[in-house]
DNA sequence: GTCTATAGGCAGATAGAC
DNA sequence: GTCTATCTGCCTATAGAC
């Protein structure tokens, strides 16, 4: 039902207000930014997302996808559990390098203005990454290449939470460079046992 | 020139527009819901905060005086660094069970869309939230209570992102009690060398 | 210090022409 | 699919009486 043009539309609606909801959060955008960044009058954007509501929930459904299919390339890539997490930890920084928030951390802000659907879609959000995530570090835990204490899937609530919150301190304090100093102090935490570093392999 | 009543009205607009800032965030609360809460017309919390931008800067200058008095009370307690580190994580579990955001958590994730004085004042929270952390990792590595690699200075950003973090995405997640599980592991990662439990102290 | 009334602007959303 | 025009409601903020 929607032709080629009509999809390049939503798309481009897609990409200006995916940027905005990521660096201004979802109550600090209007239909009017999108309308500038696009190039396109108001109303037309009604045509493509009715509510702000259905655009709200087609941006996480579609960054859901990206961010699971960013995940499946990293498994297609080395199989060294330590190489996978650093991979997942750059994903999280070429967001920040970009000057935005992850847009799940941005809405888990918003959380209490969203509609109920956005909500259970954001919570989704980090349970599939978490599920990813506490995979890798069991079988990584299972190989012998990562050591941790506690269950897989709390360390993986774990790295979740402090990348998140790096990301946001790093926006807040106005200091993006902490974010690789938490990245690397949470690989580091997984690498060796409480790793004085070492010059060449044990 | 504020007289006793005049205080104690200041102080209720600011409880009750503290809790919306926290819950919704800075964007997404308004003079009409400060006003509903406070039980006085719209039109009178200008008097007593002139502007938006006046309202937000009391709130973060009092959150962080109240957070500088919390910091000074745990130091008041026992000197063991574990114990005024687990009081220090339950100064921000206190919070969530509240149902709230790290005011300045909240106000990270909105810095985009801040009046630029507010945006440095939330960046002066993170400044003098790290410092005293550092002191206290610091002291306590130095008398042996608590053990970490690399620098004091580095090892309270990552409490800071880590509990920020947490609290962001126990409420995205709608598992609050993800909270606690992050707080855990992070003091057991300064407690011992990576910590199977112990029956009896060493 | 608090009120009523209102200004002026922007929000999300709709109607209907083309 | 995009446009112009418009609606209704909420926003921050001000004027001025009491």
């Amino acid at each position: 039902m929607t032709n080629r043009r009509d999809a390049r539309t939503a798309d481009r609606i897609l990409d200006a207000a995916e940027r905005l909801v990521q660096t201004r959060g979802f109550n600090a955008f209007s239909y009017a930014d999108v309308s500038k960044a696009v190039g396109i009058q108001k109303a037309s954007l009604h045509h493509h997302f009715a509510t702000k509501t259905d655009l709200g929930l087609a941006l996480v459904a579609r960054y859901r996808r990206g961010f699971l299919e960013a995940l499946r390339s990293i498994e297609a890539g080395s199989g060294e559990a330590v190489e996978r997490l650093a991979r997942y930890v750059e994903l999280y920084g070429s967001v920040l390098r970009q000057k935005r928030m992850c847009m799940c951390g941005m809405l888990a802000a918003d959380v209490a203005t969203l509609p109920k659907a956005m909500r259970q879609s954001v919570a989704s959000f980090f349970a599939e990454n978490e599920a990813w995530l506490a995979r890798v570090l069991d079988e990584g835990k299972l190989r012998g290449e990562i050591r941790f204490d506690g269950s897989a899937v709390s360390m993986a609530d774990f790295f979740v939470s402090s990348l998140e919150g790096a990301m946001l301190v790093a926006r807040g304090s106005g200091k993006l460079e902490h974010f690789d100093a938490v990245g690397r102090h949470l690989l580091a935490g997984v690498r060796g046992a409480r790793a004085r570093p070492r010059r060449r392999p044990g």
